[in-house]
DNA sequence: CTGGATCCGACATGATACTG
DNA sequence: CAGTATCATGTCGGATCCAG
């Protein structure tokens, strides 16, 4: 099973050698704990950011949000809901009923986060334009320069 | 080359069959442009995280970035710092001496993007020790129904 | 020092088939 | 419907060599 054991453990050996002398802003990575660096990329993966951002305050069955989150595979949202859950970030409550019914919804902690996520996800609407124009810039010139 | 061409074309075919109806939180994903989905993925990448979290408002060198991050690998380093500059979100400075020194910065865009992806971290630092229990709780229950 | 290019393995992810 | 298990593979990412 592809758990969530520990994958990388090259994460946690130095994690990151930050050393301001005084002012250490990212303090976060090399003490505490690693964990912040996994906890991270877990929520911040491609899937999870889009399962929190659908579950805004509603609970959502597995095949909704399957079509909501268009292009993802049934494997592939078992296993970031899996994860999530374990996580303690959503709620997984199954319906002893035929078919199966399985509605999945933000835990109190789910909701905090989706707070951030949900401000991550409106820069990225509010800018993709200036995004774009960069790229086209970039593209050009680098064209340009061969 | 593993540019930013365009990876994922499933990502834009149906992208999000969102349909609300009339409340539509998340019409981004399927309107607007699928470029959400894959702006979203880059800047919520592991290592561009990572980067941006860094540079708050220092110039760091090449070698600078790769020491505070610690565990990333060269090649990683170079193929980060080249999507973000491409994406208008991080400058790079190159200094005609030698040895060669390059710096990078936050763009003013990259600036705006700080504060957001500062705050996913700030969550993070704040929550791990919930998700650690949770995930230590999951996993008892989980081997007790082995 | 800063990277570009290449090679290659590992892991993540998709596709498929099967179950309760 | 809601998964699990298995297999196939594509991509990511590390290691290495080379260049300006």
């Amino acid at each position: 099973m592809e758990e969530g054991t520990l994958k990388s453990p090259s994460n946690c050996a130095g994690t990151v050698g930050v050393d301001y002398g005084d002012t250490d802003p990212f303090q976060w990575d090399s003490r505490e704990d690693c964990q912040v660096r996994q906890i991270l990329d877990r929520v911040a993966d491609k899937w999870s950011l889009l399962v929190i951002a659908l579950l805004d305050n509603r609970r959502l069955r597995f095949t909704e949000l399957r079509r909501e989150i268009d292009g993802i595979s049934q494997r592939m949202l078992t296993v970031s809901l899996r994860q999530l859950e374990r996580d303690g970030l959503v709620k997984r409550t199954v319906y002893p009923v035929v078919p199966p019914r399985v509605e999945y919804e933000l835990t109190p902690l789910g909701r905090t986060l989706h707070t951030t996520i949900r401000s991550l996800v409106t820069w990225t609407e509010e800018h993709q334009g200036e995004i774009a124009a960069a790229r086209q810039a970039y593209d050009a010139a680098e064209s340009g320069r061969g």
